[in-house]
DNA sequence: TGCTAGTGGGTAGTGGCACTATCCGCAATA
DNA sequence: TATTGCGGATAGTGCCACTACCCACTAGCA
C-alpha cells in the first residue's frame, strides 16, 4: 500500500497525509528505497482515527497527538489511560477568573458529598467550576446542587461504560475503545440531549 | 458607562469590545456626540454572554451571532427558539460520507421506535448518524441501539430541563435561560460524565 | 532501454478566524 | 488650556490546519 492508496481508501488528500506524517500523527511507512515506502492496514486505521477525532470529536491536532500517546501505551493500567485521555480532551485555555478557585472548592466539597472518589486536581472538575462561575456571572443564583440531576445521570452512564470496557479482554482494544468511546459517545450524548429536548418541547409547547 | 468602563468591568480589552461592536455582536451605545456614546447594564450583560458562549461553550463568533438572533425574538414560541438555538449550536461542516444517508434513515427509524416526535430533518439527528458512521469506520459493529442507554438518560435530563423553563413566566428570561442552559449545562454534563468515569474507573481498577 | 506517472521529503504559501495596533479628529475633564 | 480618552476606520498579527510546489528518484510499462 502506497501513499496514494492510503489517500484513496481514506478520502484524505495526499498532501494532508504527508502533513500528518511530518507531524507524527501517522507513523512512517516501511521504507523500501530512498524515496519509497509502503503502508499497511494499521496506517489506514490510524488515519481514520485521526480524522474522526478531528471531524466528529472536534479535537485539535495537538489534542489528538496527546490522545495517540495514550494509545501507544496499551500496557498501562486502564485508569491511567482514562486519565491521560481526559487530560488530552480538555481544551488548553484556562480562564483566570478570580472567583474560580473558590468555585473549585465548592465543587470539590460537592463531589465529596456525592461520594465520588477522584484524584485531587482532576481537570474536568475545573470545567465544572468554570461553568458554575459562568452561570453566576450571567445572573444565575446557583450552587453546585444545580448539577445534581446531571451528575446522577452521568454517574449511571459512566458506570455502564466502565463496566463495558472492563469486559474487554484484549488490553489494546480496551485502550482504544476507551479513547474512541470517550470522544464519540460524548458527542452522541450531547446530540441526543438536544433531540430529547426537542421532543419534550414539542410535546409541551408544540403545534 | 463608557467603553473603558465596559472593558474594565468585563475584563475584555477595549479593541476587542470595538471589534464586537463592529461585528454587531454588541449593539451600539447611545450616541451623545459625534464621537461619544454611553453604554448600560444590558451592554455589559451582552458582553458577558458573548464571552461565555465563546470561552465556556466554545462557540464560534458566527454561531454566537446566530444564537443572539434567537434572543432578539422573545415573542417567539419557545420551541421555535429552541430549534434556532440547536441549529445555531451545530458546527457548520457536513461530512459527506456516502454511507451517511443510510445511517440517517436507521437513526430516524430508531428515533420513531423510541417514540420521540421530532421535526423531520432535525440537524442533531445528523450528528448522531455521523457518530454511528464514524464508529463503524473504526471497526465497531454497531447499530443505533448502541445509543439506547444514552437516549434513556438524555430523555430524562431533557424532560426536567423543559419542565424547568416551562415554569418561567417572563418570556424573555425563558428564552435566555434556554440558550444559556443548552450551552452551559451541555458542557457541564460532558465534564460530569468524565468525572463519573474517573470515579468508577478508580473503584474498579484503581489503587 | 526509454518514458512517464507517481513517490518521499522539504520549504513555502494559503485561507480562515479572532483578535490587536495604529491613526485620526473630536470631546471630556483636570 | 493641556492632557487623556473616545468613536470609527483601516491595516496588521498570530495561530491553526492544511495546500502547493519543487526536487531527485523509482516503479512499471512499451
Amino acid at each position: 500500500m502506497r501513499i496514494s492508496d492510503l489517500s484513496r481508501e481514506s478520502g484524505v488528500p495526499i498532501p494532508t497525509v504527508k502533513f500528518y506524517l511530518r507531524e507524527g500523527l501517522l507513523p512512517p511507512g516501511q521504507r523500501t528505497a530512498r524515496n519509497q515506502a509502503t503502508y499497511d492496514e494499521r496506517h489506514l486505521r490510524r488515519l481514520h482515527l485521526v480524522r474522526t477525532l478531528a471531524e466528529v470529536g472536534g479535537l485539535s491536532l495537538e489534542s489528538i497527538r496527546r490522545v495517540l500517546n495514550a494509545l501507544a501505551r496499551p500496557d498501562w493500567p486502564l485508569h491511567e489511560v482514562l486519565a491521560v485521555a481526559h487530560t488530552a480532551l480538555r481544551r488548553d485555555e484556562t480562564s483566570s477568573d478570580p472567583s474560580l478557585p473558590a468555585a473549585r472548592l465548592e465543587i470539590d466539597t460537592w463531589i465529596a458529598r456525592r461520594g465520588w472518589n477522584l484524584a485531587p486536581g482532576t481537570p474536568a472538575a475545573d470545567d465544572v467550576a468554570e461553568t458554575l462561575v459562568a452561570l453566576r456571572r450571567l445572573g444565575w443564583d446557583a450552587g453546585p446542587e444545580i448539577f445534581d440531576r446531571y451528575a446522577e445521570h452521568a454517574d449511571a452512564i459512566a458506570e455502564a461504560e466502565i463496566a463495558y470496557v472492563a469486559e474487554t479482554n484484549d488490553p489494546e482494544s480496551a485502550v482504544e475503545a476507551t479513547v474512541i468511546g470517550t470522544v464519540l459517545f460524548g458527542r452522541a450524548l450531547a446530540s441526543l440531549r438536544l433531540l430529547a429536548q426537542e421532543h419534550h418541547s414539542r410535546k409541551r409547547f408544540g403545534p
